[in-house]
DNA sequence: CACCATTGTGTGATTGTGACACAATGATAA
DNA sequence: TTATCATTGTGTCACAATCACACAATGGTG
């Protein structure tokens, strides 16, 4: 018992050392069965579910420790993440008392009284995708359907369901999220993507002018012949063309 | 000198329990006379402008910060402020460096390590604000215009900058920033204020008939008697059916 | 080989936007 | 008092974008 004790001074001294009061966390968006996901993972010893996330060291550039936090927890790793909020209620958080409710005594507590975490997110290929529970924190790592998030960990429904908002808006305003979907794709395909994501249903025949109309997608050779219809042309997405097009359209 | 280095003791102590290596900086928008204001202020001692900004307590929750330290450094109170970044690159701030600029030895060094800033701005009625350097710290508060901007701290220029950028996008979406107006004001005063942050300008009657078409400017009797030449109506806010357009245009 | 759900594409109505026109207004100066 | 004239309120028109719907072509199925 003793000796317990001394491996959780040396924690805390680590922690007072090494780690700030802050934190990020990250919602991953997959796309997959026309229907969006999100990566969640549980932490060991603990029975809820939260979004991956961890501290940031004291010195540490924060982009940087989003992504090294991501890749520890999950694996992913080179995915583009975004900021989106920072979030700070003095009540999201309460160091001491998870230490207590651990059972360890307030002289060994090793965690920051308060947390302030700052969300970033992410949309990734769904299927290119495979969450691994790399380091020694989590116990386990998968997608969950939007629908079926569980509560979470401290304010982490909140961040999640602030990022989705986040996403909505960047939907709305710039054709995005080709990353979601496989190299060649349907216009259905893509149509079943952005009325997922952006949760409503389009007109089939003007979504399909409308995206073509931009000039950076490229029709193939029929095929997707899968389908017990008539075969949908299959398309590819042009990264050149597509920033020209936002070189035109935005700033 | 041994008493400064007392008082310095003290400071130090009394940092290390009360304050995080969280700061809030605040980018004040004000308009006049057609042109965009943004409000400075020089911090005591120091040479260069800086945003109004400053350390968030320990286990403060972090826009009542925001809102504190926006009063305590220019005398502004309730005025609505949104935040839109958290600045976290590890070089953008290093309180050894400062400390040691200052002439103060490494061992009283009171300040933080590194700091992570986040962002909030807002928009206020330029006429209305008297901003008044009102704590010990701040030594002038004044309005400077945008492109009049000097050098400032650390990286406040690059805050500023995400900051406008961040508005004239809210701008683009909705429309906003009647509170930057007096109560009573026609539609070219409205119109130039637009274009002003917009940063563009419009065709006169296409934005009279699209602000118009909103539903929630009130038309009231002419005057606006100064002017040389036709007398232009004035128009009033209608904060409630604006809220009704908003919930019917918005999430 | 007929069937039929799905695809590719077309059409017309409606709405939104940009550029411009013109009479009405009201302070100014003769 | 009256002519002047910059500015205002409003209208028009062309054009683009959007929406709702239509229909022939396709290609696997029974």
């Amino acid at each position: 018992m003793d000796e317990l004790f001394t491996v959780l001074g040396d924690i805390k001294t680590l922690f007072n050392q090494s780690l700030s009061e802050l934190s990020v966390d990250c919602v991953v968006f997959g796309f997959h069965d026309n229907q969006l996901k999100i990566l969640l993972l549980k932490t060991k010893g603990s029975s809820e579910w939260s979004l991956p996330g961890g501290w940031i060291y004291k010195t540490e550039d924060v982009e940087q420790a989003a992504y090294r936090i991501l890749q520890e927890r999950t694996g992913l790793d080179s995915i583009y993440l975004q900021q989106f909020h920072a979030f700070g209620a003095n009540n999201r958080y309460n160091g001491k008392e998870i230490m207590s409710r651990v059972g360890i005594p307030p002289e060994y507590n090793f965690l920051p009284e308060r947390a302030v975490s700052i969300g970033y997110y992410a949309l990734v290929e769904y299927s290119l995708v495979e969450p691994k529970a790399d380091d020694p924190f989590t116990e386990e790592c998968r997608w969950w359907d939007l629908e079926e998030i569980p509560e979470l960990l401290f304010d982490h429904n909140q961040i999640a369901h602030t990022a989705l908002k986040t996403l909505r808006r960047q939907f709305d305003y710039q054709p995005i999220g080709f990353n979601l979907l496989p190299e060649k794709f349907t216009l259905i395909e893509l149509q079943k993507l952005h009325e997922t994501i952006r949760g409503r249903s389009m007109d089939r025949g003007n979504f399909q002018k409308k995206m073509l109309s931009y000039g950076f997608l490229e029709r193939l050779e029929e095929r997707k012949t899968g389908g017990a219809h008539k075969a949908p042309y299959l398309y590819r997405f042009d990264e050149e063309k597509y920033a020209a097009y936002l070189r035109l359209n935005d700033d």
